[in-house]
RNA sequence: GCGCUUCUAGCUCAAUCGGCAGAGCAACUGACUCUUAAUCAGUGGGUUCCGGGUUCGAUUCCCGGGGAGCGCACCA
């Protein structure tokens, strides 16, 4: 990656363009202007002009005359007549005009000096048409809005992929689908909210900052707080916050907020990620399925009015209907060709992981149904799809099936072949709960990173008495993903670059 | 973390076998009162990611470092 050029150092190692566009600010300057000022006599958007006239006829003239502000595109000058087209921050744009006869030849020299591509300018003028038919302003006056000091990228070509999130300013400026996914997310929050909010779920915010990492097995990010002088760490869930909130009868409560995880990133996975969390007392896995599949088909309808979805590369992301349910044995004995059961010996699973070339780091049985079954059925899934009934001992915070013994009332949901949510009966008994604690610290004793701590302030928590409750987690990114067919990482504004 | 690929002008990309580092857009100078990525003529612009090595000569080959992309591993 090459070095930036830094804006103080010497004019003369500057390149060239900036240096030109600072010398360009200098003589606004110099002469008695501003090049940012503080306010403008902004009187429409270009988006109000657009709409106010829709279809004029070539070459007239509307008497009414606006103050507009915008970011020039494009420039035409000819030598007594000049185009430009501004463009709005949604992306909207205008042509502008400025003719010798209208501003003057001062006016229109400095204009052909001083304004560059990139400019915010503002103009004051009448809503014409030209003689071609483009909606223009015939400029009357015009100032520097906001000088440019670096050139805008070529826009007619592609910006390079890592220019794009390290510049994601410019590539928002440029590319009109970077605009939208910006809309796109605002969107699928608000809708997501609305849901919750119309379901009567309220929204609480719980610790980023914890002494006790858990809710998930995951590695975490450290920190240290001066003032506390102790070690803490980034959440990776805020699952055991949450169920405090419902031990303390905040029945119908949900999170949207940042987790961190301190593990590979690719297509899919990002360090940090934003993770909706909801609970509901008195709910169990049904009906969080239920709410969830309620949850992204309303996103889809309030973001594009179908619930097929037309993603990146063309194809359809099909979520009408009610989605499929699978049991995630039964799917694996019918792939794998052989039966699959809780009681099924561990040594059947290893040798059958074995035959498929399956590496497995911390095996236990039900690392093993999972490892087998992300490797036979997973990839199938392109349909919403609800995987259930999760083995016990990968899933220490969830309730154990009501009828079906050796699983717990898990689903997870995938759409396009990954992992888009997940939803559980909660585990609310203390007693049970605690000796799970004690196998995930039997295992971490035993070199498994990611187990989790045993957390006793939790565990006090649901001493008091937890309600029966659903729960379900949701990527949003994911669900970006899913409504798109981005990477993670054009889902994100800003996704961490090194 | 491992493997493969990649890094050249403000941006997007070329450069034969190791032989003067180029184009388009952008910039600069000039012309042009209806352009639409305006057009026409001319000009300038490079630490070829960084550091070493081989060589008469390195953008090119080798070693080390850094960034990025893809695959694998881990994970959601």
């Amino acid at each position: 990656m090459n070095q930036e050029p830094e804006l103080a150092t010497e004019e003369q190692d500057l390149p060239e363009q900036i240096a030109i566009r600072l010398a360009k600010r200098e003589r606004i300057l110099a002469s008695g202007h501003e090049a940012y000022p503080v306010s403008l006599a902004i009187t429409s958007t270009i988006e109000d002009v657009r709409l106010k006239y829709p279809e004029l006829e070539v070459d007239v003239a509307t008497g009414e005359t606006v103050g507009i502000a915008g970011r020039v595109m494009f420039q035409r000058n000819t030598g007594k007549l000049c185009f430009a087209t501004l463009q709005s921050g949604l992306g909207a744009r205008i042509q502008i005009m400025l003719s010798l006869d209208k501003v003057g030849e001062e006016n229109l020299e400095l204009y052909k000096e001083l304004v560059d591509l990139g400019d915010h300018l503002f103009v004051s003028g009448e809503v014409i048409t030209s003689k071609r038919g483009e909606l223009s302003i015939l400029v009357a006056s015009w100032t520097m809005a906001a000088k440019t000091l670096r050139p805008l990228p070529n826009l007619h070509n592609d910006l390079g992929e890592e220019y794009r999130v390290r510049h994601r300013y410019v590539d928002l400026i440029v590319r009109d689908r970077a605009r939208e996914v910006v809309q796109i997310r605002s969107k699928v929050m608000q809708s997501l909210r609305k849901t919750f909010t119309e379901d009567n779920f309220i929204e609480v915010e719980t610790p980023m900052l914890q002494t006790i990492h858990g809710g998930a097995s995951a590695r975490p990010f450290k920190t240290h707080s001066n003032a506390f002088d102790t070690e803490l760490f980034l959440r990776i869930a805020p699952e055991l916050f949450l169920k405090r909130a419902v031990v303390g009868g905040i029945d119908r409560v949900y999170e949207i907020n940042r987790n961190f995880r301190n593990e590979g990133a690719d297509r899919t996975h990002s360090p940090e990620f934003a993770m909706l969390e909801a609970y509901e007392a008195y709910g169990d896995y049904n009906t969080m399925a239920k709410l969830t599949q309620a949850l992204i088909q309303n996103a889809a309808m309030d973001c594009f009015g179908t619930l097929r979805v037309e993603l990146e590369d063309g194809e359809v992301n099909d979520l009408s209907g009610d989605w499929a349910r699978v049991s995630m044995f039964e799917s694996l004995s019918l792939a794998c060709g052989q039966e699959i059961t809780p009681q099924t010996d561990i040594a059947v699973l290893k040798k059958l992981a074995e035959k498929e070339g399956l590496e497995i780091d911390h095996p236990q049985h039900g690392k093993y149904v999972e490892e087998l079954w992300e490797h036979f059925v997973k990839g199938d899934l392109q349909q919403p799809t609800f995987v259930m009934d999760f083995p016990v001992d990968t899933s220490p915070l969830v309730r154990n099936h009501r009828s079906k013994p050796g699983v717990v009332e898990k689903w997870d949901l995938y759409i396009r072949g990954y992992e888009q949510a997940t939803g559980y009966s909660e585990l609310v008994d203390p007693v049970i709960q605690r000796e799970r604690f004690v196998e995930q610290v039997k295992l971490a004793a035993a070199g498994d990173p990611e187990a989790m701590k045993l957390d006793e302030e939790f565990l006090k928590a649901l001493e008091f008495g937890m309600p029966p409750t659903g729960g379900l987690g949701l990527g949003i990114d994911r669900l970006l993903m899913s409504l798109t067919g981005l990477g993670i990482r054009e889902t994100i504004m800003f996704p961490l670059v090194k």
